[in-house]
DNA sequence: AAAAATATATGCTCGGAGCATATACATCAA
DNA sequence: TTGATGTATATGCTCCGAGCATATATTTTT
């Protein structure tokens, strides 16, 4: 098999994945688009600032301040002052938000088994841990990592590739 | 390696490379969003209806009718009448949409190419077996696979996995 | 021939996204 | 301490892509 041919299949993939992987997650998030992905990510991270949220979705600045105005504005996430520094705002989740998160997290845990269940248990084994080579390959600085991680279900990523890159 | 762990890699290994993917793609179309990918499914089906696009982006209609009149005012594709069914439009790309047309998958093909430069000769056809594999699991019907193709340079891709799915 | 389905086009409105700007706080220099 | 610069957030403004509802043309079905 010609390495160019290797190349398109795998980008197939690649988009046929973030395709299903991003609408199971939006199909639970109270609106289209980077909602889902700021609201798993505000999980993970209890206290994350604005600025760090809008460079893992890659929006501009005011595009992260509404979309936190509308998270607010649903009751799933809520401002606070970051006590380390006064200019910035500490997000979290509400109890609603939470829910929401697990929803999401657990759409997208069930898109991505089905997807994977063609294959056998030794060839899944073996797809991951060439796909962990590959993401360590990739993530450079540290919001690129949230950036890659930002639908990831953290409590499932212990020992995570792109942390142990970054460190 | 747990399989929840396994499967959190291979989401985020598919987020970044879709996004790599469609960065590098959309870099070289004349605007954001989905006229990249318009752009190589009319140079790769040329006569391609509007509904029939509008399928493969997942777009509304009338979304679809105004991503194409852009295209058309950009000197990139022409409308012509089908043949078979004078109802539908037949989507051609100008020598210009060609032009654009290779200069988007032509930077599709380095980024993934570079991203996928960690992995040895062998790993790369072992990855590539799994992918063809997995493709092959996923695409049922004729609109999803020109979706999941959306961004692949055909001419590389003899012998398709999505095509022998569907065949 | 009439009715239903399909393909395309367009007026209208909504809403998300960016730009420019304003304010508050932090940091560094003198 | 004070002043200057840089960083984090907020908001008015505008633009533009996207969908809804509807209209027209053509094909298919009855």
């Amino acid at each position: 098999m010609a390495d160019s041919k290797i190349e398109n299949v795998i980008g197939a993939l690649a988009l046929a994945f973030a395709d299903t992987l991003q609408r199971d997650a939006q199909a639970k998030a109270p609106e289209p688009g980077p909602a889902a992905s700021a609201i798993t990510l505000i999980g993970h991270v209890p206290g994350l600032s604005i600025e760090r949220l809008r460079r893992a979705l890659s929006l501009s600045h005011s595009g992260t301040v509404r979309l936190v105005d509308r998270l607010v504005a649903e009751g799933l996430a809520a401002r606070f002052s970051a006590p380390d520094d006064h200019r910035a705002v500490a997000l979290r989740l509400t109890p609603l938000g939470e829910t929401t998160c697990s929803a999401i997290l657990a759409a997208r845990q069930t898109g991505l088994a089905s997807a994977l269940a063609v294959l056998s248990s030794e060839e899944l084994q073996e797809f991951g841990k060439l796909a962990a080579k590959l993401l360590r390959g990739l993530v450079s600085t540290e919001d690129h990592a949230y950036r890659v991680c930002r639908l990831c279900n953290y409590t499932a990523c212990l020992d995570c590739p792109v942390e142990a890159e970054l460190a």
